[in-house]
DNA sequence: CTGAAAGCGCTTACAG
DNA sequence: CTGAAAGCGCTTACAG
């Protein structure tokens, strides 16, 4: 079955295309109201839709914007997707979300693939392995938002949390409750993922404000599938920390797996608080205790700052914008059989 | 900064943009050796990129799916979509995904707006409230599969779950831990959704089967909010059931909620087993009894139908699709104190 | 082996 | 108020 297209519209309202075309794009003013009515009658009549794909060659511009995120796996990618999606349907825009895998290679195909297929603009939580793509990409003065992560050397608006206050959160939080050995897990740190850096040397700051002895043996950055392990080693220390922060969910998740198999107790065994909200969180024995991102709000901010961009009212020098966590207080950090340990 | 586009590249290489053109498409047994050389130059040389947008309209493909989720919070929904863009990618197809949060007037949008973008086919768990859109896309030919619920009087490639098998597999194994009072919960039946129907029928089936009593205040079909007092009613009852089932993932949640709420002990005080996997499954206390989906598999078989017929190398009769699910034991459903009432 | 021409379905100056 | 014409950046018969 034949499509029908802007001319059969024309032929049947018995007008040229043009008008048709300004009725389409609502400028009224352009003809008679009988004109006006005639052309929405045959449209409903041959059910005519038209066609995006032509009508975006020619304005180039397809109200379409790309989303590139370095891993769907943590739960905040997907409450940011959700603002972003939120905020580009007000501006009639659209959505094309990838998942680059934390793969540089992956993210490069996806980077180039939507730029083929003219998305107005992308917002990425950049793998970091392709400095080259982004820098070639902001000079040509193709709109690009970061969220997450920064890329070093690079001016582009970036949008993310502020990892320094969420150590001092969950170090002061932790020191509240009595714990002053602290370590420190997250994913792996040999790509200088911002949030990671930035959580590890956050909280060390931190622990050094408080005044307390920073122990390298308690601090891991591994990749998921080596967690177990250097969990064990960390609380096979002796002393080793009585609480353990998680840089993010998927590390929560792992040092949770790892209590469940050594049967130890949390807090009783080790005191656990994470960043990022996980859905079980107060559903869990222990409900737990975590530094939540403000996700919506910061895919919001991306999507905004974004699309101003695209409309050209934006002119302002790129910068970061931080966001602040918040301290949502479960029962993975109450006071434990090692808390009164600290101050003897 | 200009685009480079066909004409710069065939300008630069002295060449036509007809032969341009054949390079892109790889056709190269149309062109000389050398030519081939000058071109493949002339790219690297300009950055030269193809513009998408005008190949789509062009040859009238896309190469791009839409899939629209009745539910995205679902973890089936992300873990099919994951299934069809791995089958996608293989075939270069791409996808854009939408979620029609469970409405049928967003679904009807999105549907619109997918197709006005040229999709070359869509993959749709229905809401079921488009009826007359849904028959007009098949009517006409267009490239269609649904995936976890059917539209009942309307022929098209399906997807689903045996739900009835799952509800076999869910009732016997708590039949065998000894329980013979048993309820279920799903989310509101109102809109005679396919796997919430089908599960509470799969379920009074299989108890009458087994020889059970079926209690009508033992079933219920709520909006998630609601959930919470429909256990609370049903709870109440004398006798309340000894074991319930959720009907799926976001139920479960809200059980697990009033559990802990109510400082009720799983499997002590009831036992309980779901339909769909949780991340967190393993590692909760109790872990948790379910029968999981193969989503992967599932979202696969979508995919897999829809390029066919996207192909035309699919000529086949419309059909259903069903996948079994797996008993995935946890203790959530071992031996209560209830069980023993069973034969007593 | 290569190129000129037509056309995909729209939009937009421009002329009347 | 309305229409003819050109053009967006490609692809594809077709001619040579």
């Amino acid at each position: 079955m034949r499509k029908v297209i802007i001319s059969d519209v024309a032929k049947n309202a018995n007008v040229s295309k043009s008008t048709v075309s300004q009725y389409l794009n609502k400028r009224y003013e352009y003809m008679g109201v009988d004109t006006k009515r005639r052309i929405e009658k045959s449209i409903k009549e041959l059910g005519f839709q038209a066609n995006i794909v032509a009508r975006s060659l020619k304005v180039k511009q397809t109200s379409t914007i790309g989303v590139i995120v370095a891993n769907i796996l943590h739960d905040f990618s997907t409450k940011v997707i959700r603002a972003i999606e939120d905020a580009c349907n007000k501006e009639n825009f659209h959505i094309i979300v990838c998942n680059a895998d934390d793969d540089p290679v992956k993210e490069k195909q996806y980077i180039e693939m939507l730029i083929a297929k003219q998305v107005d603009g992308l917002i990425i939580f950049p793998t970091g392995g392709n400095y080259e793509l982004y820098s070639e990409m902001t000079e040509k003065g193709f709109p690009l938002v970061f969220i997450d992560r920064l890329v070093k050397g690079l001016a582009v608006d970036s949008v993310l949390l502020d990892n320094k206050h969420a150590m001092e959160l969950a170090v002061k939080h932790l020191v509240d409750k009595g714990h002053s050995k602290i370590g420190i897990v997250t994913t792996s740190l040999l790509r200088n993922v911002t949030p990671r850096v930035e959580r590890v040397s956050g909280f060390v700051e931190t622990m050094n404000k408080q005044g307390l002895e920073v122990n390298n043996e308690w601090i891991k950055g591994l990749e998921i599938q080596e967690i177990q392990n250097g969990l064990k080693q960390m609380l096979s220390q002796n002393p080793s920390p009585t609480a353990i922060i998680a840089g993010n969910d998927l590390t929560m998740m792992e040092i949770l797996r790892y209590a469940v198999k050594n049967n130890l107790n949390i807090p009783k065994d080790f005191a656990l608080i994470g960043v990022d909200e996980l859905a079980f969180a107060d559903i869990f024995t222990p409900s737990l205790s975590t530094i939540s991102q403000p996700a919506f709000k910061m895919g919001n901010a991306a999507a905004t700052l974004l699309l101003n961009k695209i409309n050209k009212s934006n002119k302002t020098e790129p910068s970061i914008h931080r966001f602040r966590g918040e301290l949502k207080v479960g029962k993975s950090t109450i006071y434990s059989r090692y808390s009164k340990r600290v101050n003897s």
